[in-house]
DNA sequence: GAGATGTCTAT
DNA sequence: CTATAGACATCTCT
């Protein structure tokens, strides 16, 4: 999202706030969000998800800039409701005609409530009144305090209410020109003192409210009249001595004005559902405002926000603790230097590496990812808790002493660590020999399952967003040492003996930032997992699976590199022949795999119907082709779609192929911390969608195979998990009955349904309700059932209905877990891991919906993960203390792949099948499959 | 060269 | 108008 058009209000502070007085900023919040609306173009400000925040920004920006420049010490917003106010109800017309709100402002004011309710700003409402009646009433109060106030409302209603102790600043274009009115400016500009613009403004009319005037009457005449009679109620009295045609005009509009003058009034005397001491400004909610401001994609502001708040409560925690230093750094070569050091340390010690960044040159950003993944590991610096200096190591080096009281120490599980992403480090320190043990805490971790919706965990994200710190090694520099860095032209800190080859000290110092930092975050992260009761899943599932898929990772699983290159080139050969076979088709060549050249041969030359719209033309996706196919006929959808196969699995196998390493195996990367439900996702390659469902596809398994050393592959996989699941937090039972049974699930909702026998239930009927039984987990509406099954919304509604007619529990619990989830804000799996979905309470529709899907789905996803990852700890111990050889080597979400040794089948068959089976205790058993063979197909069963 | 879009793979 | 992911080719924008 582009955030270049910030808005900047050329404002001087309005008053100097007298010293120790109090001043009230309010703010009228509907008129400045529609300012900031129109001041910010909307399609700059949408977020992944669908949500405009350019009114949000807008705000956000400007109330920001107000607590810094005018300093408030107390801070309310005021908004209107939808229902009908007093004056709607005495004037059918007020505020008709107006233009409907823009669609893109939609859910915007529900956002900015958002974003005050997080800065413990009230957002004050009154039922039948509007925001100028709240902020004439806060004005009225404040006044009666004594207290200095500045109003910002662009409604013009607001001037009445200006003395010599409260200000108007009010916009003149968009959000960006303010101008600021005392008693002597709004007398300049209105002609008359602010306590009579109401008078004013009955005589004018006031087009934004629908409220005619006197025709003929402006401002100019209004003020001659009221400065003569001195209000419009005398001159309503007086109406018979002005004379003219604006004499005859004003008689004729008498009532007009009188009911103007009801109108006007702002009421000052509301009842608030907030005390006026209760607007003190205080320090914002970090815990609000991280995950609100990630939804909102809000970045630079999020730092503004804190920056602002730092600046004005500098005592506070939020501010970063000026008083810490970076500790000296002290390069190691010998080993009882570390062995003493560290056996100092009873506490844990902040683990970071200094990768190599010769890669950072490289021209394009996937080189640079490239690089950065396969870094090497050059030096290690630790810092023990409360040290007072930090130890570097050179990895390069290290004698072989020193390397060993490393290495023990490293591995040592009973000596504490603090880390970022412990398995990437493991897999960086597996590459020189060490292993990595006693992670104590991954702040990578904690910040995941803190919000396991966000999209970035960089260690210096979390250290700005949960200590308000900086990273910069500048910013924890010694009074001393920054003379002494900054008198010597930068390079003093070591001396020549401290350097260590291929490491910059300032890499050096990043990393001992990092190192010490480590401390302060894991402890606000420990309270926060804490506070969420996530510790156990932390502590006993998270980071011990870190440690086994970090073996994993490093095992790889062999392929048969003569495998995939005899794919390659049959794959080859068939995309060549489909695409010659599409090209005569057509009359001449057209590159298959463009949809926008697609898009030309399909509909305009060979005339065919258009397809369901995509947002830069029709689509070509396989189910429109198909479509297409069936009602056309046309060869050339034929050819195209055996192309658009055969791309796709030689895309597969090619990128298989350039991932083998060099002992003849490939190594996944699993993500840890990226899917919000809990699962684990693959990268680099990603095994996780390796084809299975066609012959050709099932063909790349093959290649997966059993390596040198190793007799055979076994797979065990759950079966129906997420339905077992389903069937256990709904309590559902007939569900639970027929998992009981061992039934065929399917061909027993079938037959409740159909209302037929078990045995009677046909393929067809069994593919309707296995295709329900799945979309239900989705949040499948009939509409949309109706479209896969290929049915009537009619007929999918009925299946729908009959379906929830059997299993009532279902539906109650999916309804329940929706609602539930709307109160607590989050979702919650067996084991306790929460997914917060803030968009349940959206006003955009399609947000909400999103979020209610989400909210169906994820308990449900994230018990089976949940599930599974306490599988693999279980078989991973069993196997250690059974001293097998086999090992795990894939999780494909419901599956493990095994690598087994020589004579070990059937111990680990049963071992797998026992420890997956106990790893949940539901109220339904949990089957799980098996097969073994030489290649991961060969292994399927 | 970076990022968006469309398409397709898996559970 | 069905949840969660990742990879790649093409195209558009800078």
């Amino acid at each position: 999202m582009s955030q270049q058009s910030e808005a900047s209000p050329e404002t001087a502070p309005a008053a100097a706030s007298s010293s120790g007085g109090e001043k009230l900023l309010i703010i009228d919040g509907h008129s400045m969000a529609f300012r900031a609306f129109y001041a910010l173009p909307p399609e700059s400000f949408l977020t992944d998800s669908g949500q405009y925040t350019n009114a949000v920004h807008g705000f956000t920006n400007m109330l920001l800039k107000l607590i810094r420049e005018e300093e408030p010490t107390h801070v309310a917003l005021a908004f209107d409701l939808d229902t009908p106010t007093f004056r709607h109800t005495s004037y059918d017309e007020y505020k008709a005609g107006r233009a409907k709100t823009p669609e893109e402002f939609r859910g915007q004011i529900a956002l900015i409530k958002q974003v005050a309710a997080a800065m413990n700003i009230p957002a004050i409402t009154v039922e039948g009144y509007e925001a100028d009646d709240i902020v004439a009433t806060c004005t009225t109060l404040a006044e009666q305090a004594g207290w200095e106030t500045l109003i910002v409302s662009g409604d013009r209603d607001a001037l009445q209410l200006v003395t010599e102790r409260t200000t108007l600043m009010y916009p003149t274009s968009g959000i960006s020109k303010v101008t600021l009115l005392d008693p002597a400016g709004v007398e300049a500009k209105y002609l008359v003192p602010p306590a009579k613009y109401p008078d004013l403004a009955a005589l004018v009319g006031e087009s934004a409210d629908n409220l005619p005037g006197v025709p003929k009457v402006g401002p100019k005449t209004a003020a001659k009249w009221i400065d003569q009679y001195g209000s419009t109620r005398e001159i309503i009295a007086h109406a018979d001595q002005i004379g003219g045609k604006v004499g005859e005009n004003l008689r004729a509009a008498l009532d007009d004005v009188e009911r103007n003058l009801e109108l006007n009034r702002l009421v000052q005397d509301l009842d608030l559902p907030v005390a006026l001491q209760d607007t003190a400004l205080t320090l914002p909610d970090r815990d609000a405002v991280e995950p609100l401001f990630d939804a909102l994609q809000f970045n630079q502001i999020r730092e503004r926000l804190f920056e602002t708040f730092a600046q004005r409560f500098p005592e506070a925690e939020i501010a970063a603790e000026p008083t810490e230093e970076l500790p000296p750094l002290r390069v190691l070569s010998e080993a009882a230097e570390l062995t003493e050091a560290l056996d100092a340390t009873e506490g844990p010690v902040g683990v970071a590496l200094c990768l190599d960044r010769s890669g950072e040159g490289l021209s394009t950003k996937s080189q640079r990812d490239e690089a950065a993944r396969v870094a090497e590991a050059l030096a290690v610096v630790l810092v023990p808790e409360g040290s007072a200096e930090a130890l570097v190591i050179s990895l390069l080096e290290a004698d072989s002493a020193l390397e060993t009281a490393l290495g023990e120490w490293m591995a040592e599980a009973g000596r504490p660590k603090l880390i970022h992403d412990l398995k990437d480090a493991g897999r960086r320190l597996a590459r020189r020999g060490l292993r990595l043990a006693g992670a104590a805490e991954d702040t990578l971790i904690s910040g995941y399952l803190i919000q396991p919706d966000r999209r970035s965990f960089a260690f210096a994200d979390l250290v700005t967003q949960y200590l308000g710190a900086s990273t910069e090694p500048g910013d924890y520099l010694s009074e001393s040492a920054a003379a002494e860095v900054e008198s010597s032209g930068g390079d003093t800190l070591f001396s020549a003996q401290d350097a260590v080859s291929g490491v910059s000290r300032a890499d050096l110092e990043a990393a001992a930032v990092h190192g010490m930092l480590l401390h302060r975050l894991s402890a606000v992260l420990r309270e926060q997992v804490a506070g969420r009761d996530a510790s156990a899943l932390l502590h006993d599932l998270e980071i011990p699976l870190a440690e086994v898929l970090l073996q994993m990772e490093l095992t790889g699983i062999a392929v048969s590199r003569e495998r995939l290159e005899a794919l390659d080139a049959e794959f080859e050969e068939s995309i060549r022949a489909s695409a010659e076979a599409a090209y005569a088709a057509v009359g001449h060549e057209v590159n298959l795999g463009s949809p926008k050249q697609l898009q030309t041969v399909l509909f305009d030359e060979l005339g065919l119907p258009k397809t369901r719209k995509t947002k830069t033309g029709y689509s070509t996706d396989v189910e429109s082709l198909q479509d297409l196919l069936v009602k056309t006929q046309n060869e050339f959808l034929v050819h195209l779609m055996a192309h658009r196969d055969a791309t796709k699995l030689r895309q597969t196998v090619t990128g298989l192929r350039g991932a083998v390493d060099d002992d003849g195996r490939i190594h996944t990367t699993y993500a840890q911390t990226v899917a919000a439900t809990g699962r684990l996702s693959s990268l680099h390659p990603n095994l996780q969608n390796i084809p299975v469902r066609t012959a050709a596809g099932r063909r790349i398994r093959d290649a997966f195979v059993v390596g040198e050393g190793h007799e055979e592959l076994l797979t065990a996989d759950y079966s129906q998990i997420e339905m077992r699941i389903m069937a256990h937090l709904s309590g559902d039972q007939a569900l639970i009955d027929a998992f009981r049974a061992g039934e065929d699930l399917h061909s027993f909702v079938g037959a409740r349904v159909f209302g037929v026998g078990t045995e009677e239930v046909s393929t067809e009927m069994r593919s309707k309700v296995k295709a329900m039984s799945y979309g239900l987990v989705y949040g499948l509406s009939s509409f949309g059932l109706s479209k896969q099954l290929g049915i009537g919304v009619d007929e999918a509604r009925d299946l729908m209905n009959e379906y929830f007619q059997r299993f009532g529990a279902v539906r109650d619990y999916l309804r329940e877990v929706v609602e539930q989830a709307r109160t607590d804000g989050y979702t919650s799996t067996l084991y306790g891991r929460r997914r917060y979905l803030p968009d349940l309470t959206s006003d955009n529709r399609q947000l909400r919906q999103m979020a209610e899907r989400a909210a169906l789905n994820a308990p449900i996803q994230g018990s089976a993960a949940d599930i599974i990852k306490r599988a693999m700890l279980d078989v991973d111990a069993a196997l250690r203390e059974a001293g097998h050889d086999s090992r795990m080597l894939l999780q494909v979400h419901d599956e493990l792949v095994l690598e087994v040794a020589s004579g070990e089948r059937e111990a680990v068959e049963q071992l797998v099948v026992e420890r997956m089976r106990a790893a949940a205790e539901l109220s339904v058993p949990l089957d799980v499959h098996v097969g073994v063979g030489a290649s991961w197909h060969e292994a399927a069963h």
